[in-house]
DNA sequence: GATGAATGAGGGTTCATTCAT
DNA sequence: TATGAATGAACCCTCATTCAT
């Protein structure tokens, strides 16, 4: 406690308290994005409970105090975090889905999309991190469920199930467990994470042979 | 730990009183196995940060010092977990894709052990765990993927290339990406430990939507 | 601070908005007037070091930064709040005790003036504070010795004397210890801080039951 | 975390834990005892909120850690202290108080036990803690009030009450307000803690005097 | 072997203090 | 003058690890 009566404040008595670090002309001093994105980095990098926010706060170049200038608590940034991430993906995904044309066209922009949008950003970090703490943060996994699973899910049914009546598809047991027509897109995230470095995994090739069993060949590279 | 997600402030008594002693006269021999259980369902249910050699100790009823007659330290402990789960698994696996049958039936028994052997025990939360812990250890990435996915891959690979090449199944997508074959069984995992509460999954049923998708309808249940 | 005996975590909104601004134009001139009442409010309530600079703040309504254009540090602030509400004190106590009349007559002014001038007012709160922390700021306790006991104690002192020359009371007990005057004083005081709640004081009954004690029964209420 | 996975423990990679500092015989190792006059030490030397678990734990001798083995935050040690050391007073009051004699020669005996068994031991200290921080701690005063104020005032206000019926002291003012007849043990304590090295006080004469005020002079040192 | 009390480094969180605006 | 965002030292508490018994 810097008040207790004396004590000669160990090392450096009078300078105690804070420079503003004004680090130079970058435009915006976005503190609050700084440090949702040093955070992404850490709790990536290690997990959330072994990441440290001395870490994040270096690595956002501001200090420790900062952090909860905009945070309450470590697990209030964690929430944020996912949330600022996923959030905005929600209505692109739906729009997409709605469309009606073809349903494998539209399978092809959605997993287009996936790869685009969100295996070839961090955003596949934050989906890292939602398998991987989720158990232990049903609020997340709720919020996650709730403002994107349950949302893609209805929205990949209804295109399906149209699908399948016009014949589109052989049986409606996509419509039934959407969850399949992205399975492989979870795989490549995982497969990532642990296993691309003994073997790289070509993700839109991928994708495009899931999307070939699915609805037959059409012309592949 | 300020970071696990809240926990009643477990009422050390001050004087730790309790201290549950085995069942019979010189204990059970396997302590190693009640160790490795216990230690199972703490990183499970916490994740391998945040669990608590102290909790695993009292789960497995033995004391904190005698874990570390069995394993090196904590890390040494959860490589084993992993490696004693997942290391009788490869046998069975390989011999179930090595047998000369149409693929469909392989696969259909592929799907069938998995559903049995890992979705229906506890083997399935140590799946979670490598896919939660795997990026921050590297040796049971590459434990895991040296010794079962590698393995497993080759293995329904050659098998799916003969089919392909007796024209058993319509391209030779899946040979090129056997991972499609078990993408639904991570997404049961997945699905399982975030989402199950808001709606649960019917996993049997969802192999088998995924079969009939990729080997056209059979019969159904 | 963990140890401020708990306080449910102020949920500062992240950006804390809400800034209160003060009520006229330019401000209260007295700004240095409105940081010390607010001081003693917190330090009354928690006590030195468990107040907080950030609620003085608020509680005057300026910023927190203006309190450093006012006092020193968090440690000036607390001894010049002792100073401004105790030394107005003195010279009033003083002038009473020197007037010549019987003791008895001097002795009630002066506990009347104790429950009128401070036990009835903020003043209390000071002295309790002073009690409280005064060990650990020997300036204070200082200041309070010299400014106010050792010259409450002289007056009191040559006022019983002569009062017991003159044979008004007993002995020269109590021009010994004039302490013995003010005693319930101080118990009054404490007993109000710690309780009330459980067994309210009747502070002018308990004055005069002292006051008949030393000098015999009068009149009671 | 001691646990991350790596990052080379800082300095002594090896030699992180727990050896049992076995300090020479020295007969019961009683921590807890030891802790508890640390505490007490600590906690008068700076006040609840600015005493630090460190100094405690170094003046014990014992580790930081150890403290939480016995109780389970400073507040509790607290709390314990308070209890420990007051508790055991309160069956001896209540004894002395009942005997029947003469008021005079048991307020004497009371008055002597003050002196004896509070004043002259570091019980001072802790009633010089509850007027302090009792306000704060809301638990510690009303511990206080119920096993020893009420109890106190309780058996003083019986004995007086017997007394003024038998005519022994002037007024049942007394019995009113017992509070009167420690009122100067009270000031005795905050005396000491504050102002003892500007002028000390002779706390058994202040008794003395107080008693010859409160029942006629005898005979006086 | 088995125990569990003891250790102490580490990390989340607070808050007095500063200073650019 | 006044502000309040920013700073970072300090401190409570946890828990992996050790070792005398």
């Amino acid at each position: 406690m810097a008040a207790r009566p004396k004590r000669a404040r160990s090392v450096r008595p009078a300078k105690a308290g804070g420079h503003r670090r004004r680090r130079n002309g970058e435009g915006t001093p976005d503190r609050r994005e700084a440090i949702l994105a040093a955070a992404l980095d850490e709790f990536s990098l290690r997990g959330f409970a072994a990441a440290r926010l001395d870490d994040v706060a270096r690595r956002a170049g501001v200090a420790k105090g900062t952090i909860y200038l905009y945070f309450r608590d470590k697990e209030a940034l964690f929430q944020e975090l996912v949330r600022s991430v996923i959030g905005p993906l929600i209505e692109r995904f739906e729009a997409s889905a709605e469309i009606d044309l073809p349903a494998r066209v539209v399978a092809e922009r959605i997993v287009e999309m996936f790869v685009r949008e969100i295996y070839g950003t961090r955003r596949k970090d934050v989906i890292r991190l939602i398998i991987a703490e989720g158990p232990r943060f049903p609020k997340i996994a709720e919020f996650y469920y709730r403002e994107v699973i349950s949302r893609v899910i209805a929205a990949v049914r209804g295109l399906l199930r149209r699908a399948a009546e016009r014949g589109e598809i052989p049986a409606e047991a996509l419509a039934r467990f959407p969850q399949l027509l992205v399975a492989p897109g979870l795989v490549a995230i995982v497969w990532h994470g642990l296993f691309d470095r003994f073997e790289p995994l070509d993700v839109a090739a991928l994708m495009r042979a899931h999307l070939d069993l699915l609805f037959g060949e059409r012309r592949t590279g």
